[in-house]
DNA sequence: AACTATTTATAAGA
DNA sequence: TTCTTATAAATAGTT
């Protein structure tokens, strides 16, 4: 496709490689963008360069494509390993705390994300100080992320007493849970 | 790059969307081959085609390509360059850019509830080792944090941008931003 | 970063 | 599905 035909063989000359890489990178995601919406399909690419930088392509993201493909992928080779016992504690107010804990997220990120949108608008117009802005604007954040982390931190909890009713802790779920809220 | 142009979007008739699906994804793959070959570059790729069946493409393997991109992305700090989101047809001005994170945003945090509900039953029918769960667990926590750390820091970035076109910076916007992703 | 001569991908048809 | 072919699109080499 272009003023001569090449053989498809290692680049040798790194200028020109690097040339290469960028112009074809380009065209493969356009190509899998493409693939998305004309076929409604989900998409993930990801990309080292010769540098080793990475690039990424994702419809709807990276991450759920390549979830979803994982988990298909280990289920498929899953051994079942016939675990001992049952004391699940089967209860399904986990999950319906999860889901209105859920709702509560969304409400609130569908909010500020309204108001960040109206202070951004406001901004451009020049129509209030941008001092106060940035203040509010810091607020909404951290509210935000208070919300989320009160989220997964429900999600947590719920796991780790179910990991707690069978077996010792493995401790980096606690770590991770401490670590969060700093601001 | 047929006998008519098309425009990109979603293909309505059942059939012709599945041929489409299967030569695209056809010339998807070969593309990225070639550029692995030309540029030595590592490249994976996932596809699920509208009947949500599932294709892959990897150099040297999905596997490989994927954990080194998954483990960048959880030791990288903040800065995520080089990420395109599917649909976006141009560059979209900054609400338009937040609106397309925040949707992301919101899939991500359904799919990720949605993965620690079901992760959750099964723990329950004990036919998975808890290890294995939690690990799946505690990846899911950050890829979810990190989502919407992302989408904060384009709210940030967003309004810092407009904000340097003014003035000098106040410094505190700054310090909120580099606080966040400890993990 | 642009340009353009060619090659390559592919939409429609069989 | 596979093949054929007219046409659109990508891109190799150039500026």
């Amino acid at each position: 496709m272009g003023r001569r035909k090449i053989e498809i063989t290692e680049v040798k000359d790194p200028n020109t490689k690097q040339v290469t890489f960028s112009k074809r990178r380009t065209g493969l995601f356009k190509k899998a963008n493409e693939l998305s919406i004309l076929c409604g399909a989900e998409v993930a690419i990801v990309v080292f360069s010769p540098g080793n930088k990475p690039y990424s392509f994702g419809h709807p993201s990276v991450d759920i494509v390549v979830d979803k493909f994982l988990q298909q992928e280990s289920a498929s080779n899953v051994v079942k390993p016939n675990v001992d016992e049952g004391n699940s504690s089967s209860n399904a107010d986990n999950i319906d705390a999860l889901n209105q804990q859920l709702s509560g997220v969304q409400t609130q990120i569908n909010e500020e994300h309204k108001k960040a949108i109206e202070l951004d608008r406001r901004k451009k117009q020049q129509d209030v100080t941008k001092l106060t802005h940035n203040k509010q604007l810091q607020r909404s954040y951290i509210r935000i992320q208070r919300k989320v982390e009160d989220y997964l931190d429900a999600i947590e909890v719920s796991e780790y007493m179910l990991l707690l009713a069978k077996e010792p802790v493995i401790g980096v779920t606690k770590q991770v849970t401490t670590k969060r809220r700093k601001n």
